[in-house]
DNA sequence: GCAAGGTC
């Protein structure tokens, strides 16, 4: 108060104060006098608020307008408004730049120079923050060209509270010029880039490719696109990937989780599953514990925005607009504030007592006054300038304008009351469960306070029951393994969005739902609900940045802006010098791309031309069912500068088609089955449920994976034969790879396990539509290997049990190893060892040289052993696979002996 | 016709 004593000899001092806008001068005039006048002035919404004031011991007549924002705005004289006429590198980085008080704003310049030449102390109440500042000297300027004996204050405050801006008054400081002047080199580097690279993206492009909209150019816009097209790229080079988990099942159907998670190695799982498969599981643990869901931090303005785009489905745009409308006509503090704690001077109790005479909230209002009156959290952000976003005065439905205002209200007033309610509280039980080496685990939560959870349906606590299990237990389970997909990037929200943008530095809280609405403006991005999607020309214009090398869409410009502003507002260094230092490096961006001006057309032409199938309207809100589309290849052919004919195109469409069925399903309990690539290349598809095993059908066109055993197998070995006589389930055609024949397997396998072995003899059996005459059994062609003693190679036979029309066969228990299809997993266990290690002694998997014995070999390799022991001993005379009787010789031999 | 940041 010292600075005003000076004045004392001159009886009552005027003072001018003046706020950044007219609620704020308002707020303070009522805040330290009530008895306050009210004048009108040339500009409709800035009133004059007048009122006497003791400042220390000295008597002052206050006299409190505002502005309204900036007074000044930065431009280019009339000379560069012809775009053609001017090298966007002379707006760069020539054309002088003017900072002049707007047309709209000249009534408050006037008001100013009129109250400043009858005052004799300036008081400036601008927000406390960079822009504050920088408005401040805007301020300053006008009323000392006026008066330039009028002296200057800057009050300090962060709430409009009579303790703090008492305070401010006693702590009456000078303006910060640094801090002025790194807005001062924001705008002028905003706009230079700004209209430079506008200029010549939209002269390059607008015409050629008859674009609607100018091709602007923002630090903030282009950013923003940049999110929005790296997540549409996620999404569309995103290649699904195939994990394994077991599930374990206990008999009330409860299901628990593995505690290894997801694994992308199906081998793994398999042998994990093997080595605990059981039926009973250990409870080793029952924990119960008090939890707690935290209550929401106070609102500031990013989380506004996020919470009306989520849970109102009303864009930040449109709710930054309805929290305005309702801030000026005195319903909620003013809504853009990055503060998210309630400073101490400010008396919630009183804004809560203020909604206790609700008709919806009002009784839950008047027992937070009464019990349940929790402090809010603090938040650890404060702009200094503005509290967190609350109501102010109690509105009700029919109050409200639209049906969106009211929801807006409602979601400001009742995230205010449930910042000022208790934590939700819980209890929470984890069972954990021992299978052998395995653990799995199981969280239950039951919910014994709502707390602020009963006024606040903006967030969810869901609870759930777990069986009631005391240590050491056991019980019965049914384990499972069980596979998924990994899914795709969701598309980008728009509360996502301001997220990454509040992240990354791009934009403030005011502005920030202006540049999602500028890329939609600017025809770069499409909102479709909540969804927000690059465009044609966003994903060309920025795909062509990227294939250029440019990285003009990242944010890391704005953020080096930002650090180099910094360095301004603390006085390290001078306004000109970062300025200087930003324009030259964009200047060498800017000359780069006018030299790579043909280069930039054929490339944004190039993408244009690979996205035109690309449909922007079409949402990605499914994504589970997506498989790597057209545009996607495009677009990688185009960075490949490769462009595909459309016979190459429908080729790898195909391709990506094989790649991704693998939706078999097990023949006798529908699981899904799971496939596994043998050492010989051929793939087994294993039910993991019946734990069976069955070749899966090769297409055509890959025949490298055919081994010789499956040349001569059925295509139909899943349809019909007839029926089993135990279980009366299906009878299907199997291949004994151990005994290199065929048999009759039981579909009920393994818990039916009868089976009808046919002779080694038949080389092939295939299905036919005929039926025998006797049984009516379906016949089977069958073909008899070469060194068969049949006279017929080839017959149309019966093979039912007991029927005297065709071969002789019978019913029989089949051995667990005879079905050789049907691997266990031990045995596939030790292939998947097998192909992991070999041995460089004898070449083997399955083992290292220092434990190369026969005994490492494994079942799979078992079946090969046989296989290729036939084949090496294939008689080089005869042809004939496997080997001639013990001692004797090759016929053929004999044959080509007697001959000579 | 350009930017971003204030503001109504």
């Amino acid at each position: 108060m010292n600075k005003f004593k000076t004045a004392i000899k001159f009886g009552k001092i005027r003072v001018l104060n003046v706020a950044e806008k007219p609620s704020v001068a308002r707020s303070i005039a009522t805040v330290l006098a009530r008895d306050h006048t009210i004048e009108e002035t040339k500009s409709p919404y800035n009133k004059l608020f007048k009122f006497n004031f003791k400042l220390g011991e000295q008597d002052a007549e206050m006299w409190m307008t505002s502005v309204s924002g900036h007074l000044k705005n930065l431009k280019y004289p009339k000379q560069y408004q012809k775009w053609d006429k001017w090298d966007p590198l002379i707006i760069l980085k020539d054309a002088e730049i003017e900072n002049v008080i707007s047309y709209e704003k000249r009534f408050l310049e006037e008001n100013l120079q009129r109250f400043a030449k009858q005052c004799s102390q300036l008081i400036l109440w601008l927000d406390c923050d960079r822009e504050g500042e920088n408005i401040a000297f805007e301020v300053l300027e006008v009323c000392k060209a006026t008066n330039p004996q009028i002296k200057v204050h800057r009050a300090h405050f962060s709430a409009v509270t009579y303790i703090d801006i008492k305070k401010a008054l006693e702590n009456l400081k000078q303006p910060d010029e640094n801090l002025s002047n790194s807005v001062l080199a924001r705008q002028e580097i905003d706009l230079r880039i700004g209209a430079s690279f506008t200029r010549f993206q939209t002269l390059l492009l607008q015409q050629q490719f008859n674009l609607s909209s100018i091709v602007s150019y923002g630090p903030c816009q282009i950013p923003t696109l940049g999110f929005v097209v790296q997540r549409q790229k996620e999404i569309d080079s995103f290649v699904k990937e195939k994990f394994w988990f077991i599930l374990c099942e206990d008999q009330t159907g409860c299901a628990y989780n593995w505690s290894r998670g997801n694994i992308f190695d199906e081998m793994v799982v398999l042998l994990l599953f093997e080595r605990c498969f059981t039926e009973q599981a250990q409870v080793t643990e029952v924990q119960q514990r008090e939890v707690q869901k935290w209550k929401p931090f106070p609102l500031s303005t990013i989380e506004f925005e996020k919470l009306a785009s989520r849970k109102l489905k009303i864009s930040a745009h449109k709710a930054m607009d309805l929290a305005e409308k309702l801030y000026n006509r005195g319903y909620i503090s003013y809504p853009r504030t990055e503060t998210n704690k309630f400073p101490p001077t400010i008396n919630l109790q009183n804004i809560i007592r203020d909604q206790t005479n609700h008709p919806v909230w009002g009784q839950y209002a008047q027992n937070l006054i009464n019990f349940n009156y929790d402090q809010p959290r603090a938040g650890n952000k404060d702009d200094k300038a503005h509290p967190p976003i609350h109501p102010v005065k109690m509105m009700s439905e029919s109050d409200a304008q639209t049906p969106q205002e009211w929801d807006i209200y409602q979601l400001i007033t009742r995230h205010f009351l449930a910042c000022c309610s208790k934590n939700a509280k819980g209890s929470e039980t984890t069972i954990n469960l021992q299978v052998k080496e395995e653990s799995f685990y199981k969280q239950g939560l039951i919910i014994t306070e709502k707390n602020f959870l009963e006024i606040y349906p903006y967030d969810e606590w869901s609870q759930s029951q777990v069986p009631k299990y005391t240590k050491g237990d056991l019980i019965q389970i049914n384990l499972k393994v069980q596979n998924g997909k990994t899914s795709p990037p969701k598309p980008l929200t728009e509360a996502e969005l301001i997220g990454m943008m509040d992240k990354n530095g791009i934009g403030t809280d005011a502005t920030i739902h202006e540049h999602i609405n500028t890329i939609q403006e600017r025809d770069y991005a499409i909102k479709r609900g909540q969804i927000i999607k690059p465009t044609k020309l966003g994903l060309a214009l920025v795909e062509s940045y990227e294939l250029l090398g440019f990285t003009l869409h990242k944010p890391h410009l704005r953020a080096l802006m930002e650090q180099r502003m910094n360095e301004v507002a603390q006085g390290v260094k001078q306004k000109n010098e970062i300025v200087e230092a930003t324009i030259d490096e964009m200047s060498g961006i800017l000359q780069e791309l006018q030299q790579k001006k043909n280069l930039i057309l054929s490339t944004f032409g190039q993408y244009l031309e690979a996205l035109k199938d690309y449909d922007e309207n079409n949402d990605d809100e499914n994504p589970q069912n997506r498989e790597p589309n057209q545009q996607n290849q495009q677009l990688q052919q185009q960075q490949q500068r490769n462009k595909p004919s459309k016979k190459e195109q429908q080729q790898q469409q195909q391709q990506q088609q094989q790649q991704f069925n693998f939706e078999q399903q097990c023949n006798t309990c529908g699981t899904q089955l799971v496939e596994i690539k043998q050492t010989n290349g051929s793939i087994l598809e294993v039910c993991l449920q019946c734990r069976q095993a069955q070749e899966k059908s090769q297409p055509t066109n890959s025949s490298n994976f055919q081994s010789k055993t499956f040349k001569t197998q059925t295509n139909n070995n899943i349809e019909e034969t007839f029926k089993c006589n135990q279980c009366h389930k299906q009878m299907k055609i199997r291949q004994s790879k151990i005994k290199n024949s065929y048999f009759f397997g039981c579909l009920g396998y393994p818990q039916c396990n009868q089976a009808i072995f046919l002779p080694d003899s038949i080389k092939s059996i295939q299905r036919t539509e005929k039926k025998c005459k006797k049984c009516n059994s379906i016949l089977f062609q069958t073909e008899y290997s070469e060194n068969s003693t049949l006279q017929q190679k080839s017959q149309l036979l019966c093979l039912f049990p007991g029927c005297s029309e065709g071969l002789k066969t019978e019913w029989r228990n089949q051995s667990k190893e005879s079905q050789s299809t049907n691997l266990n997993y031990s045995q596939l266990k030790k292939g998947y060892i097998k192909q992991q290690v070999q041995c460089k002694k004898c070449n083997s998997f399955g083992h290292l040289e220092d434990m190369c014995n026969n005994n490492a070999k494994t079942m799979v390799s078992l079946i090969e052993t046989n296989q290729e022991d036939k084949k090496d001993k294939l008689c080089p005379q005869c042809g004939v696979t496997g080997r001639h009787p013990k001692g004797s010789t090759c016929p053929m031999k004999r044959v080509k002996k007697k001959n000579q």
